[in-house]
DNA sequence: CGCCATAAGATTGTCAACAATATGCTCAGC
DNA sequence: GCTGAGCATATTGTTGACAATCTTATGGCG
């Protein structure tokens, strides 16, 4: 009974409706109407606008004033824009993960690398999506890294229409996989030198996928 | 007339308690009761309300349930990784700014290096400090980084009592005058990894500086 | 004398009604 | 047929009152 306690109806109602703009349930640019959320989300009006405006916080919804809110579009170049945020954030994370590692970590990130390869080995590209994700927020984990890590958490959000749109180009997993690969090795090995550069490497090279996925004509 | 406009009485209300807050007439930990801010600012409960809520998603404040706003208290560990997560930012955007930097703001950056200098030779530490704020506002102005401009911002508020309180250390301008020029100097020769290590580096020793801090036994 | 229950006061949480604004539609005029 | 003014509707902005909760003061009891 301390920190971790009853979440508030507000607090409820913007949880409820960020996995719903999270999951696509709606989509950028759509409107988000106070009284259909009122229904959806089985909240007041009032907790819906206290929602709302977190969200806003987050960079996840536009509210304009007397025109109510709609999802956020992030255009290609934001998502670059955020995506070098991330670089360089989950850069200094993966730094200071090798240098607080620890050996049960060590062999977690181990595990993870091995399910990856199978997975890549085994054309399961989901469930390689799904790892990827893991990596990232286990080297978060062993990172402790408060201040950074909210960031990425609130970035992440703003992404996750692109990052979807990525998983589906062709040959992603064949380029990342090994760079995960040297992300896991650097942090095991305790150097933060070259966790950093694998890290930042890695998501480089993310950043070059979204330029590329630009220039074959997909909206901008 | 667009973009810019009137801004709303919510929006009022929240700048004029973030400047408020920044300003030192509320101290940290201090409580922060809607009834009194409301005679404060002018505003109705609804717009204090929602003040305290942007705010507290900026992390300028803490809001508990039922139990009211209280301006954030940030502990040097805090500082320390919130300044981390500066320091890559900044990286990034000098890095940013060293390719996209034109002739007209090259000189700009020259003046403000010159500017410091004499501020320096001449003892005037307050100055100093303005300038130092001035160059890392137009390093981020040239770069044009808007996601990396928004959340350095962001963190710049967080910390303002701690920087106040750096900026009274005896020998800093003497450390971080060079760095300073080194910065000025690498993103006007349009090198973005010497501007980005420029950075960090200058960014690195103000961290060592508040680690100094901690261990002569000023408040954790 | 100290401690817990209880109540009074202060503060925040929530709501429903009302006002202000924007949006879409109809229809006169050309 | 098109344009624009004016109206109807939908939606958001704001307010004040009331309920829930926490905090502090009080007093009885061991």
């Amino acid at each position: 009974m301390d920190t971790a306690a009853v979440a508030s109806t507000a607090a409820k109602a913007r949880d409820a409706l960020r996995e719903a703009i999270l999951r696509g349930e709606y989509l950028p640019g759509e409107r988000l109407v106070e009284a259909q959320l009122c229904e959806r989300l089985g909240a007041s009006r009032f907790n819906v606008r206290a929602a709302l405006q977190d969200l806003a916080g987050e960079g996840l919804v536009d509210v304009q004033r007397n025109r109510g809110a709609q999802v956020r579009k992030v255009s290609l170049d934001e998502a670059i824009e955020i995506t070098e945020v991330r670089m360089v954030l989950e850069g200094l994370v993966a730094a200071r993960a090798a240098t607080r590692i620890g050996d049960e970590e060590a062999s977690e990130l181990d595990e993870i690398g091995l399910l990856m390869r199978r997975a890549v080995s085994a054309g399961e590209f989901r469930r390689y999506s799904d790892l990827n994700q893991r990596l990232h927020a286990t080297v978060r984990r062993i990172a402790g890294h408060r201040a950074a890590d909210g960031i990425i958490e609130t970035l992440r959000g703003q992404l996750v229409r692109h990052q979807y749109m990525l998983s589906l180009l062709p040959g992603r997993p064949a380029i990342s996989l090994p760079q995960h690969e040297r992300i896991v090795a650097a942090i095991r090995s305790r150097d933060p030198v070259q966790a950093e550069a694998a890290m930042r490497e890695h998501i480089a090279s993310v950043i070059e996928a979204l330029r590329e996925m630009g220039r074959m004509g997909n909206l901008p």
